[in-house]
DNA sequence: AATCAATGGTTGACAAATCAACCACTATCT
DNA sequence: AGATAGTGGTTGATTTGTCAACCATTGATT
């Protein structure tokens, strides 16, 4: 089996980002929206600096999606009155509707996951990988 | 650590990425032609449908990344003598000569994750991948 | 042999993300 | 207070990939 483990973790992150995009499509969110409204369902209220770094995603990348998120209705960014330069970004009434919509069709690929490998082995897989991503914030690869 | 098996894999994806194209820049080869080139390195000959269903990628990813692998003259796309639809993809001489530039950096990206993880967690964790690599091509989700 | 479906590849339009350069605002330092 | 550095966000250019429509060739059916 010599197949690399970039290589299994991209075919899986495109399948993820396919697999959201065609079943979120009825309700208008794409994969890329999806980080920061998982993220926003648990806390509101972080700027867009914060909301990239949880992510692990490029700012100007934020900024483009928040941008889209907007213009759907489905959030609102509040400029920070202490510090003008802060966007902070919260769900609209709208945007709250979706939450029940939304966070079911992440669990779902989840749960496709989990039953082709097992539930142990799942929950080991998401360790495994966890402690990565943990790793990789104290020190990033080069 | 209410952190989602997407959002590993997706942060673990880009950070390969942006490594594979920091140290790959040397020898002008971008992520995106890592996956062709090292099946190439490993067998010669095969077809842009052969190549795009092992990288799990889109038909027409294969077709642009194999057209600019051939303008910077490191592979050759030959018409099949027999069925004049196919491509077969073979590596040119400058191509032959990157094996020992690109794996050396492919490993080097994977090593790093191993020593973060350990020897056997790494293993385990691309044991797992594959399985559900070979379970999603058997039985593509929805 | 002619038609019709399937296959391999290409193209155009778009989405998702990076990088680099920039702007506006804040904080610091003298 | 004024220069300077740092931070948060935006923009433009580019890369990577999807999807859908298309063309050319092959294979199957009649």
């Amino acid at each position: 089996m010599n197949t690399s483990l970039g290589h299994l973790v991209a075919i899986l992150h495109r399948n993820n980002q396919m697999y959201l995009n065609t079943h979120l499509k009825a309700y208008g969110i794409t994969s890329a929206e999806v980080g920061i409204l998982m993220n926003l369902f648990k806390e509101e209220g972080k700027t867009q600096e914060e909301l990239s770094k949880w992510l692990h995603i490029d700012k100007a990348a934020t900024t483009r999606t928040v941008h889209t998120l907007e213009e759907k209705g489905i959030i609102i960014r509040k400029q920070d009155d202490r510090d003008h330069r802060c966007n902070r970004i919260f769900l609209t009434e709208k945007g709250k509707t979706l939450e029940t919509k939304v966070v079911p069709v992440v669990l779902a690929w989840s749960d496709h996951i989990s039953k082709i490998t097992g539930k142990e082995t799942y929950s080991r897989l998401c360790n495994d990988l966890a402690s990565i991503f943990t790793a990789l914030k104290k020190e990033p690869i080069q």
